[in-house]
RNA sequence: GCCGGGUUGGUGGAAUGGUAGACACGGAGGCCUCAAAAGCCUUUGCCUGAAAGGGCGUGCGGGUUCGAGUCCCGCACCCGGCACCA
C-alpha cells in the first residue's frame, strides 16, 4: 500500500496523528494498562478479591462476554474481532458508568481442526495449538482489548479440563427425577430401589435379584450420561466418526471430502431430552434475539398429540399393538393404513408381525415383486440401511415402501388396515410408527397414490373441493374445518371443529385405555463421544465385566497420555465395513491400569475409556470458570458465582449480562451450555439456571470475491475497477459478495490496517460500518474516514507542530455547550443500546462542530469529548487525557452526563406542510404555543401561494416541529 | 415446502407515524502550494430549468391516516435456518 500520506518531508508536522504516532501511543498505553491492571475486576472474595471486597459492594456488576475463539493456524482477518471490539466498547462504557465489569477472553482449543493441522504438519496438537494461541493473543493485543488477563485460560489446560471431567462425572452420577422435575444424585435413585419405594421398570427383574452388572445396566437407563449403541457418521477416510455439522450436504466429510456412512458404535450420550420442557420454557425470560429463540424452539420441537394403539397379531399369533404418535387424532376415522419405520422392532425378531405368506388378494404393487413378505421386508430394510441420509432425502419425493403382509385394526372404525414399512417414517421420532391418513396428510397422500391405497375424507374441506379425495391433487391438511364421516361404536366427532374433535377423541381413547394425550419432542439425546486424540479423556474405567466406573475426584484431571501416533487410523474411504481405532487405545500402558477407586473393592485392573469428549464440552461451562479461574477446590466458589451470575430483577434465571457471538451456534453450543447449566443448577453447584441472560448476534463482515473466467478466485487486493468493470492482470473478472478468507483471496488482516492507520482507527471503522447485528461488506478505502476523524480530534487538542495542548480555559459558548450536551445525550443512549455506529456519528458531529468553529477548543468541552471517545478509541483518548493534564487513567473516569438544559436547541425548525407537502420552514422557540405557531404558519407566503385562497378544512399543529394545513 | 430476517442515493448506512438520505466513503469544484500529498472550504438522490422554482422519489400493487421508509393486506426478489418430525 502507498504511504504517501505519511511520507517524511521538511513540511511534515512532528506531532501529526499518523500511523507512526498512533503505533507509539497505542503500544505505550497498552503497556501502562497491563502494568496498572486497570481491567482487573475484583471478586467479592478469594484470590481475585481486592482488599476487604472493595469494588464489589459499592457498585453494580456487569459480566460482558464473547464467544471465545478457536485458535486456528490461519490467523485473524478483520471479520474475527468485530464482536470482541463491540464487547470491549460496551465494557469500557460500563466501567465509566460505574460498573464492576468482568470482561476477559479464553480459548476453545480442543477439536478436530487442531488435530488435523497437527497431523498435516507433523507436530503435536498441543504444540501447534499453543503456538496458534500465542499468535492470536499477539494479534488481539494490538487492538487494545481491555481484558482481565488473570482470568484467561484455554480449554486444553489440565487445570481447566479437570473440571470439565468433574462435570461429566456429576452428570454421569445423576438421574432425572420426574417427580421433583430436576436432576438428583444417582444415589437417591439407588436408595429408592433398595427401599422398595421404586420398583424396577417393566422388563427388569426386581432390584434385589439383580447382580452388579445388572444393576449397573439398569442405572444406565436413568443416568444423564450413558453409553448406548447409536448410529453415527463414520468416515473411514478420516478414520473417525464426525458430528452432523462436520458432514456436508452431499454426505461427505467437510475436511477431505470423504464419504460418510452410518455405523452403529457404542457411544456416550447426554440425556438432554430430559430437559426438553425446561429448555423450551426458560427461553421466554431470556433477552435473546427472537430468531435464535425460534431456532431453539424448532429444534426442541414440542408437539402435542396422542399415542394410539392399533391391535395387531404377531406371526406367532400373539396379541400386540402398534403404537403410533399423531398430532391429528381427530382424523383417526380416516386412518386407512399404517406405516412402520424400516428399523421397527415389530418387523424382525420373535415379535415380528410379518407372516409366512402374502394374504390372499394382496395387491401386486404392495409386494415389491417378492415371493414372501419376509423376503420383501428384508430386501427393503437392507436397501434403506444402505442409503445415506442424503440419498434418503433426495428420494423424498418418490415414496417407497413395502407391505408387511400384516393387518392391524383401526380402534375406532374397527376396519382392518394394512401395515407397511417405508423410509418416510423415521425410527428416531415419536414411536417410529404412524397411522396414515392420506386424505389429510400430504405424505400419506403421496404414498397412498403410489400404492393405490384407499382414502377417506374425515375433515370437510373448507376450500370447496368436495369430500371425494379421488379428485384431489393433494391432502387437505388445514385445521380450519369441521369433522365429517367420523361416527361409530358410540362415538361421533361429526360436526366438531378440529380442536374440539381432538379433545373429544383423546378423552374417549383414554377412557378405553387405547391411547392417551401426550407431548412429543423432536430433540434427541446428545451424542457425546468421539474417536479422536485431541479432546478431554473420559474419567471412566471399565472392570472385567465391562461395567463402567467413574474415577474418584481425587484422580482428576485425567490427563491426555502421550501416544506414538495421535492421528486417527484411516481406511479405504469407500469401505463402510471398517471401524475406528481410537488413538488413546494405542497406549496400552495407559489403557490397562491398576487402580483403587476407593469404592471398597480395593486395587484391581481396569480398562480406561478411550473415546474423548466432543469439542463442545469445553465451551459448555467456561462462563463459570472465568469467575474463579484458580479455584482448586471447586469449579467456582458459590458466593462468587452468585455475585456475577445469580438471579436478579429482570433476570429470573441469572446468567451473563451480555454474550456476543455469531448466530451459527444457535442450536449447538447455546443449547448444550444451557443444558449443563441446568444440571449444575439442579445439583446445587450454581445459582444460575441459565448461562447467558442477554445474547447478541453480531453480523458477519463480508468481502468481495473476484473470479476469473474459469471461476477461480483472484487476489482481491490486486483487482482494479475501470469503466464499471473489474480487471485483474488485464483480464475481466466478476465480483460477488462472500465471506472473507484465505481461500477466496480476499482476507484483510487487522495487522495491516493497524500498521497503516492504528488500532483506534480500525476499532472505530468496524463499529461505524453499520448496526452490529447486520452483515456488511468490508471496504478498506473507507477506513480513512475514521482515521480523519481521529486526526481532527487530535488537532482540536494538540498543535501538530509543537505538540502543545491548544485548549483554552475560557468558558465555552452557548453553541459549543449545546453541541456538547446533545452529543453526550445521544452517545450515552446509543452506547447503552449497542448502537455504536450512530454513537460515532454523534461524536463526529460534535468534533466537526468544534473544527468548524475554529479557534482553541474550550477545555471543558475537549475533556468531555475525549471521555466520549474513550470507549471507542481508548488509546488516543488516554493520550489526550494525559496531555490535558490528568495523571490517572481514563479507563475508570466517569462518563460525561448531559445537562438537559443544553440538550434542546435554542430554536427548532418547524416545517409547514400543505396536504403533507413541505412548503415552508420556520425557526421557532421550542416553547411556542400551538396558536402562535398556526398563525405564523398561515402567514407564510409560500403557504398562501400553495393554498391559492382555498378554504381551510383542517390544521394539524404539532408544536414546535410541524404544522400541516389541509385545504377543503 | 415450512419458519425467520431483509429490500432506502454511485457505496456503507441514518430516520419515537411528522423536514427521507444524519454520519462516512466515493465523485465534482475551489483555497493553500513552484508542484504534489495532506489539510481546509463548497457541492453531491433523480428529472427539468440559465436561475428562481417545479416535478418525482425508500423493491412492486393496494389500503389506513391530515401525514407512511415506518402500520395493515397482497406480490416479487435476496439472505439465513429447518426439512418426509407424523
Amino acid at each position: 500500500m502507498s504511504d504517501t500520506h505519511s511520507a517524511p518531508g521538511p513540511a511534515a508536522a512532528p506531532f501529526r496523528y499518523e500511523a507512526a504516532l498512533a503505533a507509539d501511543i497505542e503500544a505505550r498505553w497498552q503497556d501502562f494498562w497491563d502494568a496498572e491492571g486497570v481491567y482487573e475486576a475484583p471478586n467479592p472474595t478469594g484470590d481475585l478479591a481486592a482488599d476487604g471486597g472493595a469494588g464489589t459492594a459499592d457498585r453494580p456488576k456487569k459480566y460482558i462476554m464473547d464467544m471465545f475463539p478457536y485458535p486456528s493456524g490461519a490467523g485473524l482477518h478483520v471479520g474475527h474481532p468485530l464482536g470482541y471490539i463491540a464487547t470491549d466498547v460496551y465494557a469500557r462504557f460500563s466501567r465509566m458508568t460505574g460498573h464492576n465489569v468482568l470482561h476477559t477472553l479464553g480459548f476453545d482449543a480442543f477439536g478436530l481442526p487442531a488435530e488435523q493441522y497437527a497431523v498435516q504438519t507433523g507436530t503435536h496438537p498441543r504444540t501447534s495449538t499453543e503456538a496458534n494461541i500465542g499468535n492470536m493473543q499477539a494479534q488481539l493485543r494490538r487492538l487494545g482489548l481491555g481484558h482481565d488477563k488473570r482470568r484467561s485460560f484455554a480449554t486444553i489446560d489440565p487445570d481447566y479440563y479437570k473440571w470439565t471431567q468433574w462435570i461429566f462425572l456429576q452428570i454421569f452420577n445423576s438421574w432425572y427425577d420426574e417427580a421433583a422435575d430436576k436432576a438428583r444424585p444417582i444415589a437417591t435413585l439407588i436408595e429408592q430401589f433398595e427401599s422398595g419405594e421404586r420398583e424396577t421398570p417393566a422388563g427388569w427383574r426386581p432390584w434385589s435379584e439383580l447382580d452388579a452388572a445388572g444393576r449397573a445396566g439398569l442405572l444406565g437407563e436413568y443416568r444423564l450420561a450413558y453409553a448406548s449403541d447409536a448410529p453415527v457418521n463414520w468416515c473411514p477416510g478420516l478414520g473417525t466418526v464426525l458430528a452432523n455439522e462436520e458432514v456436508t450436504a452431499e454426505g461427505r466429510s467437510e475436511r477431505g471430502n470423504f464419504p460418510v456412512f452410518k455405523a452403529k458404535l457404542r457411544q456416550w450420550n447426554m440425556r438432554i431430552t430430559a430437559y426438553a420442557d425446561r429448555l423450551l420454557n426458560d427461553l421466554d425470560a431470556l433477552d435473546w434475539p427472537e430468531a435464535i429463540k425460534l431456532q431453539q424452539r424448532n429444534w426442541i420441537g414440542r408437539s402435542e398429540g396422542a399415542r394410539v394403539g392399533f391391535p395387531v397379531r404377531t406371526a406367532a399369533g400373539a396379541e400386540r399393538a402398534v403404537t403410533v404418535f399423531t398430532t391429528r387424532q381427530d382424523t383417526l376415522f380416516g386412518a386407512t393404513y399404517m406405516v412402520l419405520a424400516p428399523e421397527h422392532e415389530l418387523v424382525s425378531g420373535e415379535d415380528s408381525i410379518v407372516p409366512a405368506a402374502w394374504p390372499e388378494d394382496t395387491h401386486a404393487v404392495w409386494t415389491g415383486g417378492h415371493a414372501t413378505p419376509s423376503e420383501a421386508v428384508a430386501a427393503y430394510r437392507k436397501q434403506a440401511a444402505s442409503k445415506s441420509d442424503v440419498e434418503r432425502q433426495a428420494d423424498a419425493k418418490e415414496k417407497t415402501g413395502v407391505f408387511t403382509g400384516a393387518y392391524a385394526v383401526n380402534p375406532v372404525s374397527g376396519e382392518r388396515v394394512p401395515v407397511f414399512i417405508a423410509d418416510y417414517v423415521l425410527m428416531g421420532y415419536g414411536t417410529g410408527a404412524i397411522m396414515a391418513v392420506p386424505a389429510h396428510d400430504s405424505r400419506d397422500f403421496a404414498f397412498a397414490r403410489a400404492f393405490e391405497l384407499p382414502m377417506r375424507c374425515v375433515v370437510e374441506p373448507s376450500d370447496g373441493r368436495g369430500t371425494d379425495p379421488a379428485g384431489w391433487d393433494d391432502a387437505f391438511a388445514s385445521y380450519d374445518a369441521r369433522i365429517v364421516n367420523s361416527a361409530g361404536d358410540g362415538l361421533s366427532l361429526d360436526g366438531l371443529t378440529v380442536t374440539e374433535a381432538k379433545a373429544r377423541i383423546t378423552d374417549w381413547l383414554t377412557e378405553r385405555g387405547i391411547g392417551e394425550g401426550t407431548v412429543n419432542f423432536r430433540l434427541r439425546d446428545w451424542l457425546f463421544s468421539r474417536q479422536r486424540y485431541w479432546g478431554e479423556p473420559f474419567p471412566i474405567v471399565y472392570d472385567e465385566d465391562g461395567v463402567a466406573h467413574p474415577l474418584p475426584e481425587s484422580m482428576l484431571p485425567l490427563e491426555l497420555p502421550e501416544v506414538d501416533d495421535y492421528s486417527p487410523r484411516t481406511f479405504d474411504p469407500d469401505d463402510p465395513d471398517t471401524s475406528p481405532e481410537t488413538p488413546l487405545s494405542r497406549n496400552e500402558e495407559w489403557v490397562n491400569v491398576r487402580l483403587d477407586l476407593g469404592d471398597g473393592r480395593g486395587p484391581r485392573m481396569y480398562r480406561r475409556e478411550t473415546n474423548t469428549m466432543p469439542n463442545w464440552a469445553g465451551s459448555c461451562w467456561y462462563e463459570l470458570r472465568y469467575l474463579d479461574p484458580h479455584n482448586s477446590e471447586k469449579l467456582v466458589d458459590p458466593g462468587i458465582e452468585r455475585y456475577w451470575m445469580g438471579p436478579r430483577e429482570g433476570q429470573p434465571h441469572g446468567g451473563v449480562d451480555l454474550y456476543v457471538g455469531g448466530a451459527e451456534h444457535a442450536v449447538l453450543h447455546l443449547l448444550y451450555a444451557r443444558f449443563w447449566s441446568k444440571v449444575l443448577y439442579d445439583l446445587g453447584h450454581v445459582s444460575s439456571a441459565e448461562p447467558f441472560h442477554k445474547l447478541y448476534n453480531q453480523g458477519m463482515i463480508q468481502a468481495y470475491v473476484y473470479r476469473d473466467s474459469r471461476g477461480i478466485a483472484v487476489p482481491a487486493a490486486e483487482v482494479e475497477e475501470r469503466d464499471g468493470a473489474f480487471w485483474y492482470e488485464g483480464e475481466k473478472v466478476t465480483r460477488l459478495l462472500g465471506k472473507m478468507g484465505k481461500s477466496l483471496k480476499n482476507a484483510v488482516t487487522p495487522d495491516e490496517i493497524c500498521a497503516e492507520y492504528g488500532a483506534d482507527t480500525l476499532r472505530l471503522y468496524e463499529m461505524a460500518m453499520g448496526p452490529l447485528d447486520v452483515s456488511r461488506p468490508w471496504d478498506t478505502r473507507a477506513v480513512v474516514g475514521q482515521y480523519r476523524l481521529l486526526q481532527r480530534l487530535w488537532r482540536n487538542v494538540v498543535d501538530e507542530n509543537t505538540g502543545e495542548v491548544t485548549v483554552t480555559d475560557a468558558e465555552p459558548g452557548e453553541a459549543a455547550l449545546r453541541a456538547l450536551h446533545k452529543a453526550i445525550d445521544g452517545v450515552t443512549q446509543d452506547m447503552a443500546a449497542l448502537r455504536f455506529n450512530t454513537a460515532i456519528a454523534k461524536v463526529t458531529e460534535l468534533n466537526n462542530h468544534l473544527t468548524k468553529a475554529g479557534g482553541p477548543v474550550p477545555r471543558t468541552v475537549a475533556e468531555r469529548l475525549v471521555l466520549l471517545v474513550a470507549p471507542l478509541a481508548p488509546h488516543i483518548a488516554e493520550e489526550l487525557w494525559h496531555r490535558l493534564g490528568h495523571t490517572t487513567s481514563v479507563v475508570h473516569e466517569p462518563f460525561p452526563v448531559a445537562d438537559p438544559a443544553y440538550v434542546q436547541d435554542e430554536t427548532v425548525t418547524c416545517v409547514v406542510q400543505v396536504k403533507g407537502k413541505v412548503k415552508a420552514r420556520l425557526e421557532v422557540a421550542p416553547s411556542i404555543t400551538e396558536g402562535e405557531l398556526e398563525a405564523l404558519a398561515l402567514a407564510q407566503e409560500p403557504v398562501r401561494a400553495a393554498l391559492g385562497g382555498a378554504d381551510i378544512r383542517k390544521v394539524i399543529v404539532r408544536a414546535p416541529k410541524l404544522v400541516n394545513i389541509v385545504p377543503a
